[in-house]
RNA sequence: CGGUGAGUAGCGCAGCCUGGUAGCGCACCUGCCUUGGGAGCAGGGGGUCGCUGGUUCGAUUCCAGUCUCACCGACCA
């Protein structure tokens, strides 16, 4: 390709409304731009990398026998309705109606279409084990669109589904979609890991997110020292064993805690540390059922873990009107004891055992002190709805501490079970010809996002750097001096060459002073770059500089051209 | 949805308080010069000042409405 002929529109200075440093690169090397909030075109840039990764998903999945094919982007209301989503889904399903009235919706996700296109098809075990995949552009109306390709409302996906006979065999197409995603991030050269997760509005009952480490990503994810056990903090299971009773219970004391409103002020107050008190939190169904949580005070709720206790599809804090109505006191000194209503109280299981701990007293200014859970009072339950902290003990090798990272979800696999086909009555015949529901599986990728995590993860001051397999172009060739007959020449000679072997160059052919053609280089991250200036000709060499290393070589012609042949070939052979 | 702020040339911004018809840097075009890390000189093109209405002799500037965008909040009892 000719740089002069295409089209790499870079800009010098960082465009002030991007925040993160793959949103502010991609934007400066000319990838994408911004068409409205979370809209973005795909300049020409971009749309290589994104296909080069969108290949590469594609033979991981071909090769673990998926099946590709393509649904539509609009989908009917009906069949949202049919599965129960049209009401649960919210404001991020973009619904219109066309001329005739009718309801339809931008498809955020196509479970229904799936499987009203299964149900319709597979009538026998015998038609099973098959996963169908597609790179659809999806639309989710998010709240905050931002960061870019990260958290766009328009974005590619990758999903696949599975559809299997049985519980026993949608697990191994589970495994076989896990062990594929592995090879992808993998292939990618990518730093991720793969972590236990909740399952959110896909439902189901198992899956694990695909995360790439990043400081600027939006989840927080734990993961153990010792054994393989790795989290998204909205799932990690608290693994810390109940401390042992230290202390003899005092008697209950009332006392007097003036304009002391949070834990820390409590705490300093009676001179503890806020990890011998209680907090104590209200919460509220979308119906306006209640309950009371109870957790340490130096630990945070996990709303997830809370939510999923109760059973309850959404959960809000209480108002302050709800609160004082349920407690007599307003925010700050909660407590479960002398409730003026009756509420469902759960309390975090680190809270069973401690010892003369303090609660609010449900009356302003007051807090009881020296409390002891079932000698004053008893939770209707004692659950994990913590979140884990770092350090925590390993909730499964039970030696290993947490630790706890920042990461970008790329990736994310779900045991569906039968949900989708017992609300959508997808069914087949058995070999005894019984008729039985179809288990499912769904499996997602962010490919523009996985783009932008790998920016996030490979960059320099100069701009990306981008691993070989999803560069837009494996190697440059800059030509110094483009008035040079002899430099250009030659230039072309080498791109022609590197072409013949199945590289994919950008030959540099711009009549623009050295420096702009290096920072341009740079910027826009192409792996590998050949130099060709006279006074290396005059020797018979060019340069071969490594982005990723700075590493800079001055090789004879052939040399050079061999040895870009065998970084691109080795980059782009995956090792099993 | 709430809070804050911003919309002036392709991008980044100034001007607005105190009304008189718009400017700077980069980018772009022409010419000269230059060619190993975003050069220099000279000349030039480009703006319904987000939109609608109001006040005024006159509005980018003041007022009202509206649209768009960005940032913050939804880690707390």
């Amino acid at each position: 390709m000719l740089y002069s002929r295409y089209f790499i529109p870079t800009v010098k200075e960082t465009p002030s409304d991007a925040e993160v440093i793959s949103h502010q690169l991609m934007l400066r090397a000319g990838m994408i731009r911004k068409l409205s909030a979370g809209i973005y075109n795909y300049l020409p840039m971009g749309l290589r990398s994104i296909r080069k990764f969108e290949n590469i998903v594609r033979e991981e999945m071909n090769k673990a026998d998926a099946i590709e094919m393509l649904m539509p982007s609009v989908q009917p209301a009906e069949l949202w309705q049919e599965s129960g989503r049209w009401a649960f889904y919210g404001k991020e399903l973009l619904r219109f109606k066309d001329r005739k009235d009718a309801d339809f919706c931008m498809g955020p996700t196509h479970e229904e279409v799936i499987t009203d296109m299964v149900r319709r098809e597979i009538k026998s075990y015998r038609q099973m084990p098959i996963n169908f995949y597609q790179v659809q552009t999806k639309f989710r109306d998010e709240i905050r669109p931002r960061f870019g390709l990260m958290r766009g409302r328009e974005f590619i996906m990758k999903d696949a589904y599975s559809f299997d006979v049985d519980s026993l065999a949608a697990d191994k197409s589970y495994d076989k979609m896990y062990n594929a995603y592995m090879r992808i991030f993998e292939r990618c050269g990518l730093n991720f890991r793969a972590v236990e997760a909740d399952t959110g509005s896909i439902g189901g009952s198992s899956s694990h997110e695909f995360m790439v480490l990043a400081d600027s990503g939006e989840d927080a994810i734990v993961s153990c020292d010792a054994c393989r056990y790795a989290a998204n903090v909205e799932k990690a299971e608290s693994g810390a064993p109940l401390q042992p009773v230290s202390a003899e219970p005092l008697p209950i004391q009332k006392t007097a805690t003036p304009n002391m409103k949070t834990i820390a002020d409590v705490a300093a107050f009676l001179g503890l540390t806020s990890d011998l008190t209680v907090k104590t939190l209200v919460y509220c169904s979308e119906e306006g059922d209640t309950v009371m949580a109870l957790l340490r005070g130096d630990h945070e709720l996990n709303e997830i873990k809370l939510k999923n206790s109760l059973g309850w599809n959404e959960i809000r804090m209480a108002t302050e009107e709800e609160i004082l109505r349920l407690t007599g006191s307003p925010i700050g000194f909660l407590g479960p004891l002398e409730l003026k209503e009756k509420t469902t109280v759960i309390a975090d299981l680190l809270v069973r055992n401690m010892v003369n701990t303090v609660v609010g007293a449900n009356e302003i200014d007051m807090h009881f002190c020296n409390v002891n859970p079932s000698r004053d009072f008893t939770p209707d339950r004692y659950v994990d709805i913590r979140n884990v902290v770092a350090n925590d003990s390993c909730p499964r090798c039970h030696e290993g501490k947490l630790e706890m990272w920042r990461g970008i979800e790329v990736g994310h696999v779900f045991k569906l079970g039968t949900k989708y086909s017992q609300s959508l009555n997808a069914t087949y015949l058995d070999a005894n010809g019984k008729e039985q529901f179809i288990f499912m599986g769904c499996y997602g990728i962010g490919i523009g996002r996985t783009v932008a995590a790998s920016i996030e993860q490979n960059h320099d001051d100069n701009g990306i750097i981008f691993p070989i397999p999803i560069a837009p172009f494996h190697c440059s060739v800059v030509a110094i001096n483009a008035k040079d007959k002899g430099v250009m020449a030659e230039s072309e000679e080498i791109y022609l060459k590197l072409e013949e072997l199945g590289i994919e160059v950008l030959f540099d052919d711009r009549d623009e002073r050295p420096g702009v053609k290096f920072k341009d280089n740079d910027l826009i991250g192409i792996p590998l770059r050949l130099v060709v200036g006279s006074k290396g000709l005059a020797e018979g060499k060019v340069e071969l500089k490594i982005r990723a290393t700075g590493e800079v070589m001055s090789l004879p012609i052939e040399e050079a051209i061999a040895m870009v042949h065998q970084m691109v070939t080795s980059a782009l052979k995956y090792k099993e």
